[in-house]
DNA sequence: TGTACATCAGTGAACGCGCGTTCACTGATGTAC
DNA sequence: TGTACATCAGTGAACGCGCGTTCACTGATGTAC
């Protein structure tokens, strides 16, 4: 019977589901390396090897959360980019960057696994090469439409902070770099995210042979930071 | 006698630093939360209780690599920036950067360690809070010794990538971002890096309230990478 | 509709492993007189 | 310089824990005739 059919794989995926569920919880609590099949099994209810029947060891429910985080950042990012006017690119990119925050900070282990550390001993395999770049996806494509609409120019005179944001930059950053206006300091902590940003990136394996010389593609970034801030010579 | 006690203590001291440098060593192969005092007991030819001689707990020792991770990097910026000449502002934060990355990738797992996801069920002391800015103070004294020297204006106009590197740019990118100038991409990966830099930061905790808003400061830095790429509207 | 067989989910015990930490101990090194 | 005592480093056994994975098994659910 089809319909009895359906009902066993429809219980199947039920726990299925169920499976990931409990283990992205655990994931929130314990922490990226402290996911563990008997702990899933655990709050299951079922006895540890049970686990077996649905997924074929822990690097696979490893890589389905994985899978999964991605897709969630990826669609989280895809719609605030949707929910944006077409033609407003800067407001597209801020969207896509709030959406990018908001759901790091909502699932922060989640974050984690996909951008923090690699975990140990794990290897990613191909199948997560799709959903890894869905938010450089929507990111690109909104390059690529300002770039048709003509609306990519040089780079444009930078905005100013008001005189609140730029207060508080220099009430938590005096100590550090004193008598440095507000609004240098904050495009200088652009430029210190960008700078770890990238570090990041290459040393946690996310670039992975994107370019043929990072260092040489890596210090043109860091000088058009340095330009950003408006660093010059003196002497 | 002054000369046996001190005899004791330098075998204590020597011990000490071995065990740090093996610890280090197996973080370089088992990845940060494969630390364990029983494998560096073995590899040290000791019983695993002869540690606690020595440190007092498993977080003590990672405490310890830690500070030490923060200094290493640290010195390294520090030496960086002081053999490039004073008044070269541009040519310092260039080399502060490199620094940076250099010793990441000299380093990965400490740098992972430092600034990847934070070690599960280990809370960081206060020791670790002075060589944890080592490396933003080298930046700040930067920043702030351009300010003095009049050498920090308004943001500069951004280099152009060389045809070689602009070339690069749009053969890695060309699918994602279609006929995007390849300068305009490079600026885009530094806004890019920027983005996940920040959140990066701010999800594994290094800003720790820095900030007492830290979404408007996010969302002024988001709109300053959008200018830097040269975002505009249109329709 | 009813029966014989195949598929599959879940059980429970076991294997072999590694971990952090404690504790009573031995024996060497250092100290005080 | 020599002896009695205190300090300290390292030992070895043990506690109690959790882990991933395998395997022969029971019993329920689905399938084919």
């Amino acid at each position: 019977m089809t319909a009895s059919r359906t009902a066993r794989e429809r219980v199947r995926a039920e726990l299925t589901r169920e499976i990931i569920e409990i283990a992205r919880r655990q994931l929130a609590t314990e922490g990226a390396g402290g996911l563990s099949l008997r702990a899933v099994a655990r709050e299951m209810g079922m006895v540890s090897s049970a686990i077996y029947r649905y997924f074929p060891s822990r690097d696979d429910l490893l890589t389905t959360l994985i899978i999964d985080g991605y897709n969630a950042l990826g669609e989280a990012v895809e719609r605030a980019d949707a929910a944006t006017p077409e033609g407003d690119f800067p407001g597209r990119w801020t969207a896509v960057c709030h959406a990018v925050r908001d759901w790091a900070l909502a699932h922060p282990h989640e974050y984690a696994l996909l951008y923090g550390s690699p975990v140990p001993g794990y290897q990613a395999p191909q199948d997560t090469i799709g959903p890894r770049v869905r938010d450089l996806v929507v990111f690109g494509g909104i390059l690529a439409a300002a770039q048709r609409a003509g609306a990519l120019g040089p780079a444009a005179a930078l905005p100013e902070a008001g005189p609140a944001l730029a207060g508080e930059a220099e009430a938590s950053l005096a100590d550090l770099m004193p008598g440095v206006p507000g609004d240098v300091l904050l495009r200088a902590l652009s430029a210190w995210t960008s700078l770890y940003g990238w570090v990041s990136f290459e040393v946690f394996g996310q670039f992975q042979g994107a370019f043929q010389d990072n260092r040489l593609v890596f210090d043109h970034s860091v000088k058009v930071l340095g330009a950003m801030m408006g660093l010059t010579r003196s002497g």
